[in-house]
DNA sequence: CACTAAAGTTTCAAGCTTGAAACTATTCCC
DNA sequence: GGGAATAGTTTCAAGCTTGAAACTTTAGTG
């Protein structure tokens, strides 16, 4: 639908957005590598447990779906995983029979709190060359881009 | 291995990382949703056309594979079903029996022609708000913190 | 109250992705 | 030349991911 791009920056947006993309993947990469041989787990698990963490109230399907940016379908299996392995519970919601409520066991947080020191430290090793000029860039150029996105 | 994360950026970090991966996981699903709804493709597929569209000698599977920061296995299989497809096709090398040659054919060239144009103005879309700075600026970043992979 | 629309979740088929193992061809080194 | 190590590719099992369809429950409307 959208016109040929006149726009003299368009190429330079594109050429933006390789890097961006190539900086990210090589970056998961790195992390997901590490959670794989030093806690024997996956970045999908592990951005789960995180999310869970952080609404330590817990999430539902939808709310844990729209969090990490996947499909319903995509956090159904692994909240199913997460839950066979016990690191994460499935209460059903007494208000609202649809939804059920995903929370961290006493397991589940004991095994995140094993992960995410880790996890932090490779996260600012991998992106130690930031300085706090840098990360203030950033942080408003991705603000800035997220506010496009229709 | 790292030691605990000492460094007062190191929340920063983390932060402008997760920011990070969301934008660019937005961006990659509205390019996804475009590619199939627009051009009934996928964008694992895509990415393997435009390697070889800019590279246009060819490319063996390792550089294919290296390039798109992808493993050799998942190289392998998108590469096989665009063969079936008539869209890519692979030519065993004279020099080097062990490698092949992947190649656009004809008709790949001219399915990337009809994708391209409409998938940079998609990309110019969403990071419309990114002025000539912001580009330079992020390009600086990102250059810096891919220094750091080790 | 019935009907319809909407929301939340799961199921499903198809495709993507990884890392390890297997296989073939090449290069190196004695 | 004969191994041994290395490089390129494919195969494989397991897991991830999507989008659509089905199912259940709730909310809204007459």
């Amino acid at each position: 639908m959208t016109a040929a791009p006149l726009d003299p920056l368009s190429k330079r947006r594109l050429k933006a957005w390789i890097r961006l993309l190539s900086v990210t993947r090589q970056t998961e990469s790195r992390l997901r590598e590490r959670l794989r041989v030093e806690h024997g787990t996956t970045l999908p698990r592990f951005d789960v447990m995180a999310a869970l963490w952080r609404f330590h109230d817990g999430l539902t399907m939808s709310e844990l779906s729209r969090a990490l940016l996947v499909s319903n379908g995509n956090a159904t299996v692994i909240v199913d995983r997460l839950e066979r392995e016990g690191l994460v519970r499935r209460t059903p919601m007494e208000s609202d029979r649809r939804t059920v409520q995903v929370k961290l066991t006493a397991q589940g947080k004991q095994m995140f709190d094993s992960m995410a020191m880790d996890h932090e430290s490779e996260v600012n090793r991998l992106l130690g060359n930031l300085d706090a000029q840098d990360l203030e860039q950033l942080r408003a150029i991705l603000l800035k881009a997220n506010a496009q996105e229709t």
